[in-house]
DNA sequence: GCCGTTTTCGGCCCGACTGTTTTCAGTCG
């Protein structure tokens, strides 16, 4: 899977890019696009070149010949003559440092200038040295935020995004079942399980010829080095900075192994003491009677029942009640992908998406959706080019006409409405009231006190102007910690004003989390499940979304979004 | 470097906020 380190190396052109003396904003602008485009991207952007060459890579929204050509370059030899350039002038790892908040590329090329920083490591020394509080241009406090934001970045405890990993897993998936050596490859462990950051990959296969897997991972192209190499267990350190297993099992084990390896433990250690209670034994290899005999374990789903337990989906497998309720058979019903009808947090071209309304809404019917929100920027985000009340009403009717074309799919009228400081919303509500429904979202001043931002949201929530909270605690994940709020205080507003919570499902986000989404259904909220795309290849980011819901154990009936057309548009309208 | 119903060149990404300042640079998104 080439995506996500295509799209790191484009960023960090970027990065480098915005370093040179000449203004050279637009170039970076369209480097940052492109990482976004491929990022996002669900079809590796190897296998899109093997299949169409140059050409197919020139499809994808933002990138030209230049960019196509650098990408064709690494696909084939593993190497971007633009990024070894510019790398050789600024030896710098902007990768990590520009994931310390408030550490931008001009920041960390200014650090290498003056005490020769160069990674993470330089920079905690000197940090610990306190040099950096006599440079010019920072100061104690600066010091102090950059060694706030490694610890936060270290918090993470190596652990990577949901978003990089799965992609990556599916790959090495892809990969194994086409070599021909595998009959089954499946994700377990937490990746499975759809956590929102996984600390290493596991994956298991079933193969007549276990020495031959071996050797083709370790071959493979993902693949940094080889830690650890035996005759059905395979470690490897992947290029990403992230370590992957690769167990071999035998075909009659294949269930009891994933069902084991998947986890978590807690739900693992509950189901054995079931098995033991029955008189059974449980392990990876099977279910075994008092005699020794395997009487459960080709599936996974074969031990559940063995045991007198309903199966439940991976996402919910971590002891928190659902084993309990798996033996009284009463296991509730959760969100599924396929009960997702629309999409209600999409953002067009009009103010900082990559396509058109018309583009986005074709791509959302192409995967199934029967109707998309559009919710662009409101002024306030003057970097996300939003709109002021002028140009917002200009916008709706745009929306209308492009609805007029459509056949099979349905625009719903909305913004992305920035909540102000004092809770105000950022349009009047005279363009409010022309929206079918109103998103709206806190994107600035993030460091406000709890009582004061708990204030804020509340106000935003009983405007009465106001439809879905998006991503209610603001929180992007290794990178920015979540708002200070009291969510309970939000939660119930919410609940009391027929508000409901977003449930964002880029990546980078999942906000609100699984724990959070547990606390707000207390209150009996409704959900809405979304992409927030900025790009057509966004759109199916739902997963993430609805496994993070699952996760929450969300019910479909409690998310707006699985409502049909009309019936979401009542809900509105009331 | 990308893009095109303003079409192959000339646009495109601008203001608030923060921490450092005394007039501003850098980050955020």
């Amino acid at each position: 899977m080439y995506n996500s380190r295509v799209s790191e190396l484009l960023e960090e052109i970027a990065d480098m890019l915005s370093l040179d003396e000449k203004d050279r904003r637009f170039e970076v602008l369209a480097y940052r696009k492109a990482a976004l485009t491929i990022g996002g991207l669900q079809e590796d952007v190897g296998d899109i070149y093997k299949r169409g060459g140059v050409e197919a890579l020139m499809e994808l929204p933002g990138v030209g010949k230049g960019i196509a050509g650098s990408v064709k370059e690494y696909i084939e030899t593993g190497r971007m003559g633009k990024y070894d350039d510019l790398k050789s002038r600024y030896p710098v790892d902007f990768r990590t440092l520009t994931k310390i908040q408030g550490m931008g590329a001009k920041k960390a090329f200014r650090l290498y200038k003056s005490l020769k920083v160069k990674n993470l490591d330089d920079l905690k020394k000197v940090i610990s040295q306190h040099k950096i509080r006599y440079l010019k241009g920072f100061g104690e406090k600066s010091e102090e935020d950059i060694g706030k934001g490694i610890e936060l970045l270290e918090s993470s405890n190596g652990r990577m995004a949901l978003g990089e990993a799965l992609p990556e897993a599916e790959g090495i998936i892809k990969k194994l079942k086409g070599s021909k050596l595998v009959e089954r490859a499946v994700i377990a462990g937490s990746t499975r399980r759809m956590r929102e950051t996984v600390g290493d990959l596991d994956i298991l296969v079933t193969s007549s010829k276990p020495e031959k897997v071996m050797d083709f991972i370790s071959k493979m192209d993902e693949v940094a080095g080889v830690t650890l190499r035996g005759q059905t267990k395979t470690t490897v350190r992947l290029k990403i900075g992230l370590s992957c297993d690769i167990r071999v099992v035998d075909a009659r084990s294949f269930g009891a192994a994933l069902q084991y390896f998947t986890g978590n433990k807690d739900h693992n250690v509950k189901v054995r003491q079931i098995a033991i209670k029955l008189g059974y034994k449980l392990n990876e290899y099977g279910l075994f009677d008092k005699r020794g005999k395997n009487i459960a374990g080709t599936e996974e789903d074969s031990i559940y029942k063995k045991l007198g337990m309903e199966i439940m989906d991976p996402e919910m497998r971590e002891d928190r009640g659902e084993v309990e309720l798996s033996l009284q058979h009463k296991i509730p019903r959760v969100v599924k992908l396929e009960d997702m009808v629309g999409d209600l947090h999409v953002h067009t071209n009009h103010s900082d998406g990559t396509a058109t309304i018309l583009e986005m809404a074709e791509a959302a019917k192409g995967i199934g959706r029967k109707y998309i929100g559009i919710t662009d920027h409101s002024k306030s985000e003057y970097v996300a080019h939003g709109m002021d009340d002028r140009q917002f009403v200009k916008h709706l009717g745009e929306i209308d006409k492009v609805n007029e074309k459509l056949d099979g799919i349905k625009i719903l009228k909305s913004g992305e409405i920035d909540i102000l400081k004092d809770g105000s919303l950022d349009l009047s509500k005279k363009t409010l009231s022309l929206m079918d429904y109103r998103l709206a979202s806190i994107h600035t001043s993030l460091n406000m006190g709890k009582d004061e931002m708990t204030k804020r949201a509340v106000t935003a929530i009983e405007s009465g102007y106001v439809d879905i909270l998006g991503h209610p605690t603001d929180r992007i994940i290794n990178t920015r910690s979540p708002i200070a709020m009291d969510l309970d205080k939000v939660f119930q507003a919410a609940a009391d004003n027929n508000v409901a919570l977003e449930i964002d499902g880029y990546p980078d986000r999942l906000d609100l989390n699984d724990e959070n989404i547990i606390k707000a259904r207390q209150y009996k909220v409704k959900f809405s499940i979304d992409t927030d795309s900025h790009s057509t290849s966004h759109l199916s980011l739902m997963r993430y979304g609805v496994s993070t819901a699952k996760r929450g154990w969300v019910d479909p009936a409690q998310v707006l979004n699985t409502f049909s057309f009309d019936r979401l548009l009542k809900v509105f309208k009331s």
